[in-house]
DNA sequence: TGTACATCAGTGAACGCGCGTTCACTGATGTAC
DNA sequence: TGTACATCAGTGAACGCGCGTTCACTGATGTAC
């Protein structure tokens, strides 16, 4: 398992790991991440990042070396967080073949996660680098063509009589929801009032397939 | 007319109108939302937006003296170019009631803008601003507001049974969708399978209310 | 019609500052023999 | 167990550059009388 193969975490940086190395590496990534959250791409420097991390401008180069490795650094660890959680949530498959969750307790915990504004702001940064760096744009679409894979998956085990054409296209429709209703319940876009919850929640499990059955 | 009061307009910069400074100060604008799309916001430099436009760094200056207001005059008047679209789109009923539009060519048209990736870009940059600055945050959030607002008088008039609650709750999760399609649409997040715009476009049109009547 | 003046359009140079990057360095920790 | 050496953790100073902002300035255009 650990010679882990051309992955998303072949992209190291210059120093071999060592245990007080990876801690470090990984509270950087924390305080660039902190700040990216908080202040924004355009107000992100490397000495702003340091001083909030309590090194030296040269020891965090040490670890980032440039301003895009660092950057690159965290928005890959920010979207493998990210994909790792929706494949907790879809597939807890593991040993027998039973999913632990219906369709509607799974969107309630999607939109509960949105309630902390924090990831959601990252996620504007996400977006915004990706629609301006040739790299960052590829992990991004990475990172969804991965989600939308999961949620067609579980579309596809409710209901097997689907097509996968089918499938997929209801999984990218719920991808978008859940995507464009980050920015109305972080609060970016504007507050939601009382009864768009349900109406979220009823049009979203629709497309996961928790209607009565042959329905369509 | 010209004692103008608090509207978005009133956020004007030092130099009176004058036909001329007019011209000048939306090109100004175009050369800023140009490099806002093509390269991000923490790529925006007055010096690069002066050298787009053909004029001087102090000459630039005379329109916008700070970049914040040169972020905040294009920052609105995106909003408002976009707000009027939604306007037009949604509500042609000037001289006699009647709507020109169906839900479906109405998704329709706002699909194909999506195609355009250059106002999604723009508006990943707009959410991220919207992220990290107050002024900007209150903009986009009355954005919003009164995008919902078209949405919702839009549904409210195909089926007056609903409760204003209803259509507010029904306009609010089809905004949603809308914008997360923009995300996978403009190609940022990844490209759409094909049975995906079907879907899309059936998930649309029963939140604006073109299903059966009485299906609910 | 002409004159005086205010305002606007546009130029040019300079400022102090924070930025990313480079590099030479010291101490600590692990590793080979 | 001891020694030599490579590697990693962390420091410190300096660099050139592009940045936003300030300010004094000249010419063009409008306006009042």
């Amino acid at each position: 398992m650990t010679t882990a193969g051309p992955g998303p975490l072949a992209n190291r940086s210059s120093p071999a790991s060592t245990a007080k190395g990876d801690n470090r590496r990984q509270n950087l990534l924390d305080v660039t991440e902190h700040i990216l959250v908080t202040r924004g791409n355009a107000e992100l420097s490397l000495r702003a990042v340091a001083t909030a991390a309590g090194v030296r401008l040269g020891h965090l180069q040490h670890y980032f070396p440039t301003r895009g490795e660092l950057i690159h650094a965290v928005l890959n660890r920010v979207l493998e967080r990210s994909l790792r959680q929706v494949a907790d949530l879809m597939g807890p498959q593991d040993a027998i073949g039973v999913r632990s969750h219906e369709p509607v307790q799974l969107i309630q915990v999607l939109l509960t996660q949105q309630q902390d504004d924090r990831l959601v702001r990252l996620f504007t940064e996400v977006w915004a680098l990706a629609a301006h760096d040739a790299s960052a744009a590829g992990a991004v679409r990475a990172f969804y063509r991965d989600y939308v894979g999961h949620v067609a998956a579980f579309v596809q085990q409710r209901d097997p009589v689907l097509t996968p054409q089918v499938c997929q296209a209801r999984a990218e429709t719920f991808v978008m929801l859940i995507e464009g209703a980050a920015l109305f319940r972080s609060g970016i876009a504007s507050s939601v009032s009382a009864g768009t919850d349900a109406e979220l929640l009823t049009t979203a499990a629709a497309l996961l397939g928790s209607g009565p059955p042959g329905s369509e």
